[in-house]
DNA sequence: GTCTATAACTCGATAGAC
DNA sequence: GTCTATCGAGTTATAGAC
């Protein structure tokens, strides 16, 4: 599958972002990364701007792709009375729908989220706010399946999400270190258990 | 009290820094609000990454203040039978002993943890670590003291870590977006009474 | 320790030939 | 849609007068 020069232009910022920032990243370094020059940049973006804009819809819509495949995963969710297997089936499947190029966006995004007021919105509106209701419908069918006992399903939702968020910054941090992503998943995982272990 | 030009210049990089990012800043910015030259800086400090790492030093010092102080901290722990009461004493004695610029460099550091390694030891080994250690000790006291059930104390510490680390960063973010302070500080206690409560 | 002046360089962006 | 050439502004940092 031939690549162009659009899209070319589009996997070389969200490398560059990730690893020197935004504000780090010269157009240069984009252009040299492509193999083009800088002016032919402007051929296929007005700016530096309209590059990050680029990728923050890229991030956002592949959001809503998960969200809406989660009523997939709803009508498929696993028959098991173990309350945490029937979670950490949830959790792996959606792990598995994130497009390739989400982890790195979501460290870019991260990375802007203090300077940054459409990156703040997206952390709050989309990447927050999302996972608690997404939390809180799982818990939700859970209950009501006795899986788990009877609780405030929203407020659990939010302290998983809170101690989710935390992890995956120590574990995003360590890989960049030298951690094996087998490992960070591993960390999710026992941590996740422990979590649900407690709603038993 | 007057303040030297080398702590004037320290205290107006934190402000942009936190406000701007490392890269948003110029040399330029910091002497403006300074009230100098650009040049002049070079009397103080040899360069702007000089800046950022007498900032990093300011913020391991305070910590390794915070994390003695707690040894007195230890030796005055309130005598309650309520586990809750006992840990937000806590909790709030530890957020005072905090210098006035931590909070700022806080946001710094965040900003630049996947972009300078420096920022990213402390983060890992400091912040982190320090704050799992000291949340496991405490836990133990309790336990010891029954004010909690039997458990183990370091996972439910590291989570405790991760929950709060996760809600401090919507906390900051919604600040940012106009919440305040009160809001804040009134979300972080309801969800560490919450987590408390569940240990009982 | 401050200043003026400037070196040496990088930045994002544009004009116009091919 | 790519290129060469260039602009004007902004960048860190230094030299040397006061």
């Amino acid at each position: 599958m031939r690549r162009n020069t659009k899209d070319l232009i589009f996997e070389a910022a969200v490398d560059l972002f990730s690893k020197k920032g935004f504000h780090g990243t010269s157009m240069r370094d984009i252009s040299k990364d492509v193999g083009i020059k800088e002016s032919s940049l402007y051929n296929h973006y007005s700016g530096k701007k309209a590059i990050m804009e680029s990728i923050l819809k890229y991030q956002i819509e592949s959001f809503q792709g998960s969200a809406s495949s989660l009523d997939e995963l709803k009508a498929t969710m696993p028959e098991t009375s173990d309350p945490v297997e029937f979670w950490l089936a949830g959790v792996m499947a959606f792990v598995k729908t994130q497009p390739p190029l989400v982890e790195p966006i979501s460290r870019i995004i991260i990375n802007e989220m203090f300077l940054n007021s459409q990156c703040r919105e997206f952390v709050l509106t989309s990447y927050f706010a999302a996972q608690k209701d997404l939390t809180e419908t799982i818990f939700q069918v859970m209950v009501d399946k006795k899986l788990i006992r009877e609780c405030d399903v929203r407020k659990k939702a939010v302290q998983y999400v809170y101690m989710v968020q935390g992890m995956e910054i120590e574990n995003k941090l360590l890989m960049m270190e030298g951690q094996s992503p087998e490992k960070s998943l591993q960390n999710l995982l026992e941590h996740v258990t422990i979590f649900i272990e407690g709603m038993k």
